[in-house]
DNA sequence: TGTACATCAGTGAACGCGCGTTCACTGATGTAC
DNA sequence: TGTACATCAGTGAACGCGCGTTCACTGATGTAC
């Protein structure tokens, strides 16, 4: 990485790219965002990287464990991106839970190509289970964050936080997929994926009995 | 339509197919179930309807027409399906909600391709006015159940309905693409997406004051 | 510190394949008289 | 009712193209001694 660093400047093509991999990642998200998940082809991907179109060879076996390495960093970045928006809770679950949603959406509009890498990208959830595994971690924060905000209810009266977590996971991914996506599939509506989200969540964890903010 | 009925049976080939506009749509749809919604190219559904790859030409100015043609007429299924699950609201509008509900991840299931045509085939909304104005006839169902529910409660605490059916169309379309879709992307979970769709509406319209049943 | 060698990560030419699309054509159907 | 003709909806051969994939190869890098 330290000796990669200039290898754009000099205009001179070196033999070796340095760090093929990660550039054919960047082309396929590059290539997602503008033509679909479906539109980036391995030799498109080769092109973009400046590199013949054999040289993918030597790092995936098929296009299909490219778009998987994509999807799974995705979901790496994802989990992250939630992780640190919930930030454990702080200053108040209520308040954090509200910010985990908006980067969510986040998310989804400006990692575009990852989200749909992600989610609709046709790869088989039964057939990649270490994808699964990289999507659990990311539904385990929502998980964590539905539990810490049904602290301040009486346990007795609490419902199982999964099926709640499913619930806003499912909100939340409709909404990101149909209206808060960065290309073209969006469906235009006339106020904001983030107002659509807050007055759901609102409702919804009043209808759970968790006391508004 | 009535001389093309025993088509099928006879064996010997008709120079004129009959009805090959029809073909090609079923084509596409058994191709996208099996193969995705970009599995699909136009030679093949010629092929699979046993016709010239020139022949499509005839109807279908590109393979995006005829998946265009797919879509609508799976928005055109969709709402006649919703609107008969919601049967004008009776018994009750509260228990023909969850009617609806159910009907709509029944689509999702039973109808994947449709759903995938209408939803993620990459079809620009913008492009394409007229699958929008199709989508809006189903939307204008949830918008009149929704409405229909709200008449429970008392004018000046009733949400705006249009918000209501945003809220309640993302959670399904949530639910429907991730857990509900009858191909292989569907995430596996250990409840039925109709359990998650129906505590997630309980929940909801508990929140905003309709009264449970 | 230098040298020999193994290994890694690329090249570029080649191939077969299927797709999209066009073309002149032709069989079947509908219609005017 | 028959006939001539226009139109419709298909054929099938052809083409250029880009993709996926393989192959023998080669330049660059790392390492043992």
């Amino acid at each position: 990485m330290s000796r990669g660093e200039t290898e754009n400047q000099g205009a001179r093509r070196r033999y070796h790219h340095g760090n093929l991999r990660e550039a054919l990642v960047k082309a396929a998200l590059d290539l997602i965002s503008r033509k679909g998940p479906a539109g980036f082809t391995f030799a498109d991907a080769a092109r973009a990287a400046g590199v013949s179109p054999a040289a993918p060879y030597r790092h995936y076996k098929d296009r299909d464990a490219l778009l998987l390495d994509v999807a799974q960093q995705g979901f790496e970045a994802f989990a992250r991106a939630l992780e640190s928006a919930w930030d454990g809770g702080k200053p108040n679950p209520r308040e954090s839970f509200d910010r985990l949603g908006r980067a969510y959406l986040h998310f989804a509009r400006t990692q575009t190509a990852y989200y749909v890498a992600m989610f609709e990208s046709g790869l088989s959830a039964t057939d990649h289970p270490e994808m699964v595994i990289e999507g659990n971690r990311a539904f385990g924060i929502l998980c964590a964050a539905t539990e810490a905000v049904l602290e301040s209810i009486p346990v007795e009266r609490r419902p199982p936080a999964q099926l709640m977590a499913l619930h806003i996971w499912s909100v939340a991914h409709g909404i990101a997929s149909l209206f808060a996506r960065g290309d073209r599939a969006r469906h235009p509506i006339p106020i904001t994926p983030e107002e659509v989200l807050e007055t759901a969540t609102h409702f919804y964890l009043n209808g759970v009995g968790v006391p508004g903010k």
